[in-house]
DNA sequence: CTTAATAATAGGAATTATTACTATTTAATA
DNA sequence: TATTAAATAGTAATAATTCCTATTATTAAG
């Protein structure tokens, strides 16, 4: 992977937010720093760091957000407001019972949980 | 809510297989029977029938499927054939160690383990 | 430093899943 | 049977993402 002054504002811009962003946020805020970059630039890079284990993508219903916490976890998110919360709640001893009950190899666990945040109760 | 042919028709294909078929798919099941049904009247049946708690909806990484299996569950996702399978996973102690340590009150959990099936593993 | 090779880009077109719109049809019921 | 409003077919519109291609920029070699 050659180096691109454009990849390196995308990375700087995911690892500089807790926000989960999507793509085309990301895209309004590269185009703050490079005003003529363009989407598949971005599209094309996001898979490039993903695909270097650099970031990491979830799915948010049927929308890609992107997050630079590569450890194992998982997210509350709260119906109310969107915000998706890092959390670390599986437990290895699933991925155990996984393989014995089902005959399945686990690689990775994708888990989220769907509430209402502090921020919303009364 | 009215009574509808098609909708009566889509039910039916969406209660008829374990394959958690998308959109399109029963789309095309149900021009079998009815030839000239549009994708506007599948869509918007499928989202009554999911408010009415008749079928279920999960995003597969940017594609809705529909899923008869109105029980919690959770599901194991082959990386190899795409299969997704329904599996019991989830323990309601979680919901309760979710509330205490990060305040959030949790109402569904959507889980989805990614690996290799029984049928890839040699 | 210059050049050659090719990875990466900008800009726009294409694709895919889904939603919105509207004139017409159909189920329910008075 | 006539009325009313929900549901439909067909089509246009939208949103997220991917694809395409001529041009630009990074890297390595001479």
């Amino acid at each position: 992977m050659r180096y691109s002054h454009q990849r390196e504002a995308i990375q700087e811009i995911v690892y500089g937010t807790n926000a989960h962003p999507t793509a085309d946020w990301i895209f309004q805020k590269a185009k703050a720093k490079i005003p003529n970059i363009s989407m598949g630039t971005v599209y094309r890079n996001l898979k490039q760091l993903e695909d270097a284990k650099l970031i990491k993508s979830i799915y948010d219903g049927n929308i890609a957000r992107y997050d630079w916490n590569k450890e194992p976890h998982d997210h509350l998110k709260c119906k109310v407001c969107g915000e998706l919360i890092d959390v670390q709640l599986f437990d290895e001893a699933i991925r155990t019972r996984i393989k014995k009950q089902y005959k399945f190899e686990a690689d990775d666990v994708v888990m989220t949980i769907i509430g209402t945040c502090h921020k919303h109760t009364k």
